[in-house]
DNA sequence: AATGAATGAGTCTTCATTCAT
DNA sequence: TATGAATGAAGACTCATTCAT
């Protein structure tokens, strides 16, 4: 005999199994609209369905939730990458460019994930630490990645001589900007950047950029001086003088 | 008993106009460092050399504060964008365009002014009326001066036929990655990115990409499909859907 | 279909008495080095090898454990100290005084046991039954004790006229203030304190001081008339009253 | 004119001078209740009559408020005591220790001031910075003045030959027990211990101990085997044994 | 006008206690 | 019984904002 009293209804429910990973998918939401510094526990707990101790029985603190994200969704996507390229190793070069372009805007840049490449980009100089984390576990990752193709092209005569690390730079980019562009700009603006057209433009440049008949003279940079870091203005200057 | 006619204390008759500026200019450093967020006052009043209720003597608030920044530092940046504009009309269509990359990080990528940049990018999306006036002021202004010369290259076949529109978005981006980058990731790194060698490479990918013998197939990229914005996760959802 | 007959897991019956009993020693440890407000409930489950839920299934909170452990404690110093008590009679006092000495340090200081004085010197401002319970079953046995050989060694002419009340307390405190010093400084710093070299340094001092020529004038000690308590100063008045 | 409205009674007043005096006195008071872990910041703010922030304007954290309070007021006392002294070098030492026993206990012992020792006893093990800051800072400093007392006194023949480094441990050891002694057991039981006659009896202790005709074999300590660290008991096994 | 001392709401984090399993 | 996941009240600490001076 059962009295039908709010005990029908528990407080709480037991759910180890599943409890990291709904925090998880909170925390990138959360994480995404606020940025780290922004984003409370509460918030993140709420969203997940739990109280704001139980975030805390599973990730000692709000640091290491978001590398946990990090570590858990974002970190193994060049993997996979990776993986599915390598089953395809008689691809040409320009060919797995293009694919990992367009796989990284697919598992990453069009997902709620990248919002966090625009939070470590606002937040790495306050947090420092987080800043560093990011780096060596998906930028770095990245950049060995494409460069890895670029020096195979290169060494084997497919693509011309270049700076393949910077080069590796400059090709993802378009990339951390059109993810970034889509969480500010195109949010107050109405631009509705098309990234299917960006993309597509992103990688006719990586092959031809614009393709002029003469390319301007290589040593004509050599006019231009100033390097980073520039003097530091004295607060009391005019600000014109910036 | 001390006289303070002008003549004894030049220096102070200017001070009292001078300050706004001395906060703003001092405000644009913290908040392009740290986000609105993590911005604290008493940083900006400090590198105003000012104390805390001074700058609530000239802004009511934080938030008026960064607006009254990003407005204040709108304007030099809209004139070095014109600035650039107007010159060089006689060269090359390539030669136009590499000038104005090096002048967009001589004039503005290199000083303090991008810091700007990186904050319109971090918190347009909460001040979207910011976001807006920036995009149209001087965003747009940027990437019009820049599709012109490429419709003029491709016109006169100096350049490929291409998506110039888009091609022009694709060719700011590494300059604001490098712009936000050097704040952010060579603050907390040592990742130390040389600008210099950074603009080369980009500058050489504009006018060729890698340069690959064979270009992959242009209907390659119709396999991916996605469009922003992608749906919305609940976080009970399996979290693959990330 | 497993049996559990009490053959099959003699281990598993006697366990259900055990419990309490693991659950108090281990208390008794973490209350003695962390006091009762910094000792965690977690930390009791671990070291008694049980979960956190079953301390409650015995305990209703924290402070019936803390209770429950010097009560069940307590017992075992009694029958030490009454132990003590009962021997040596036929040797000279300062024997007997001595032979306490080291058997205190031996039987209860050098023990666990004495985790409960420093617990209870610590508590029982805030738990008055605790402190009263153990000041009289314990410390009052104790002081009463030397109190009669050194009242016997006065009246038989062994030792000098003397406070022998006072001087039963006095000749307690260092054996007190060692075991505490082991459970606190010698803990954090390193000092290291040996108990050999303290105790023989505290005998010696207890049969002759330091035994100067000329011990200072006994009325010097009038000069000095505060008494306890000391009034309490409010907030505002000049802190040189502490 | 001046109208009589609430701006008669200021939210607050400013008065930088008084408040680290004010904190630090209220500090005392609430760490010597409630030890140095369930103080609350915030009863320290009331009772110095500031809010929870004025207590972090001028000392940055708990465990600083503590050590503030230990070097303004604790450190000075034995520097005073020294500084006092060394007008009286033509005093026998007999007389420089009891003068010190009794400067202690009026400069310290009696004040408010010793909740502080029976805190660092009770919470050096779990706050270990602040036990080692209070020994080096106050512990050591008194030793270290006793000792050099004890050796003057060995050095001129004053003193027997004594171990100068662990009597003068043994020397403090009563005092510590008093003051601790004052704020526990005294507190629950109906004890009184009157600190004039502890005092009393300690002195004279010092100078003569009990003064037997024939004090113990020296070398009866020789028995007494068992040195720290004992070996501790596995949880599982029965409290008795302990 | 300028200062910076003072405030207190807000957030992270801990842990005694509860309770679904 | 026993477990340990879940809760939520409580406390340290921060910082935008106010206001006495």
């Amino acid at each position: 005999m059962k009295h039908c009293t709010r005990q029908d209804t528990p407080r709480w429910e037991r759910r180890k199994e599943d409890r990291p990973q709904e925090i998880l998918c909170a925390a990138v939401q959360v994480f995404g609209e606020k940025g780290f510094a922004c984003a409370k526990l509460e918030e993140v707990a709420k969203k997940a369905g739990v109280s704001k101790g139980t975030v805390y029985l599973y990730y000692p603190n709000k640091e290491e939730l978001l590398k946990s994200v990090v570590r858990e969704y974002v970190s193994p996507i060049v993997n996979t990458v990776r993986a599915e390229q390598s089953q395809q190793q008689n691809q040409s070069c320009a060919a797995q460019i293009e694919h990992a372009i367009w796989q990284w805007w697919q598992k990453y840049g069009s997902t709620e994930l990248s919002a966090i490449t625009k939070l470590i980009l606002n937040e790495s100089a306050s947090f420092p630490e987080l800043g560093r984390f990011f780096y060596e576990e998906v930028i770095r990752a990245w950049w060995i990645y494409l460069q890895e193709i670029l020096d195979k092209g290169v060494k084997s005569g497919e693509f011309s001589p270049i700076d393949t690390e910077y080069a590796a730079k400059v090709l993802c980019s378009p990339l951390v900007t059109l993810a970034v562009w889509k969480r500010s700009m195109d949010v107050c603006c109405d631009t509705h950047t098309d990234p299917q057209r960006y993309i597509k433009a992103h990688v006719q440049w990586c092959f031809m950029g614009c393709n002029p008949k003469h390319p301007p003279n290589r040593n004509h940079t050599a006019r231009f001086g100033r390097i980073w870091p520039y003097p530091r203005q004295t607060p009391a200057k005019a600000p014109h003088g910036l």
